[in-house]
DNA sequence: CGATACATTGAACAAATTCAAAGCTGGTGG
DNA sequence: CCACCAGCTTTGAATTTGTTCAATGTATCG
């Protein structure tokens, strides 16, 4: 349980609210590609993230996927859930295998949230899904296909080359083909310039700028 | 100032409360079509709307409305971007005449976070900002035109004939023609049938939950 | 009555997806 | 070492969904 103290959240823990905690939770190991909960579902516990990567996204009437979000360990997931208690708004996928760490939240909310610095701490990572949701309904609302790949590039743009076309399709929500074209269309107007292995050489963040702000 | 009291948060506010509360924090008047703060701006002040109903919505490349949400008093607005010091993500205006504290977020903090009882409270605030965006992620991700139409009939259908259509569509973030054209289809299909006044007499619940479930 | 806003309908248009086909590339096994 | 295969990228054409533009119809309210 050690590595809970590397958690913001828990980081001020001392031992005996660390044996609290563990009372009152148990951690699960997930292989790549695992479910963790499905949108629609009922929450069981509050979850900590503790290894490995998670994918939140989405299922539309087509059973295509739309991302949402990556979490990186350690951070709370779906929380919103279980303070509300709500199905869940989203799945979760792991990109690679996991731990996570499963509280019995009516127990938590009890012995903890009563804590001052465990509520500013839980607002903080409400907050934090706030800014997160906010992001994701301005990239899929307001942006068209050629800001979200221009926001990408001045954003992102070191990842070219070191994950696939697909890959970012998926994070951005477009089909791989409108990808292509966008990129192809930017290399044409000289806003981007790519080296032999798909790394991103140069761009004009001017222009680019201009596609999404 | 009597009427914070309303607010569930500042229900168990003691007089002397009230009063540490009053003196860093002041109300101001809006008139209908006034704006609170436009997306981009930074936050001066803690905001809590009194009076009135406040819209709020976001601005794509068009110039276009995206409507996100209408806030009834008493409730806390955009705290988010107090919290996180980040700019508003979304701008804001009046529907009606109305009344806001400003509260000097600085100060609400250092007086008033540390009691158990308020961080509960801002964390329903939050958390059900937190339930909103979800839902219009939703409804604006997964849901197709006809799915948001149907949904908003089985959920809001008594707004029928109380509301006009242009003002559904801008709630829906449709345009006018397209509600009209999926409304008529709803009635060829009998999955809707309106009177003369235009009210909702009946639908299909079963036949419209298949656009959006 | 007439003006003004709202609703409906059709046709053209725009953005992005889908489908299909053809290159490319990198890794594997013979 | 090379050939081949599977997955990725590119490109074109068709399709889909919803918007835009334009015209016409319908209410409502001074």
């Amino acid at each position: 349980m050690k590595n809970l103290k590397q958690m913001a959240f828990f980081a001020d823990f001392n031992d005996e609210d660390m044996k609290r905690l563990s009372l009152i939770s148990k951690t699960k190991n997930y292989y790549k590609g695992e479910t963790l909960f499905y949108e629609g579902d009922e929450p069981k516990y509050l979850y900590v993230l503790l290894e490995g990567f998670l994918k939140i996204y989405k299922t539309d009437y087509k059973s295509h996927q739309i991302f949402l979000h990556q979490f990186s360990p350690i951070t709370f997931v779906a929380e919103l859930t279980c303070f509300e208690n709500i199905p869940y708004p989203a799945s979760s996928e792991f990109v690679t295998d996991g731990k996570v760490l499963k509280i019995e939240y009516q127990k938590f909310k009890d012995d903890f949230m009563s804590s001052p610095d465990i509520s500013f701490k839980v607002i903080k990572s409400l907050t934090g899904k706030l800014k997160i949701m906010s992001q994701v309904l301005h990239q899929e609302t307001v942006l068209t296909s050629e800001g979200k790949v221009a926001k990408f590039i001045v954003e992102n743009g070191e990842l070219f080359g070191s994950i696939k076309q697909v890959k970012i399709a998926s994070i951005l929500n477009l089909t791989p083909e409108t990808l292509s074209r966008i990129l192809s269309k930017f290399r044409q107007n000289n806003f981007v310039e790519f080296n032999e292995e798909y790394h991103l050489d140069f761009y004009n963040q001017e222009k680019l700028k201009e596609f999404y702000e």
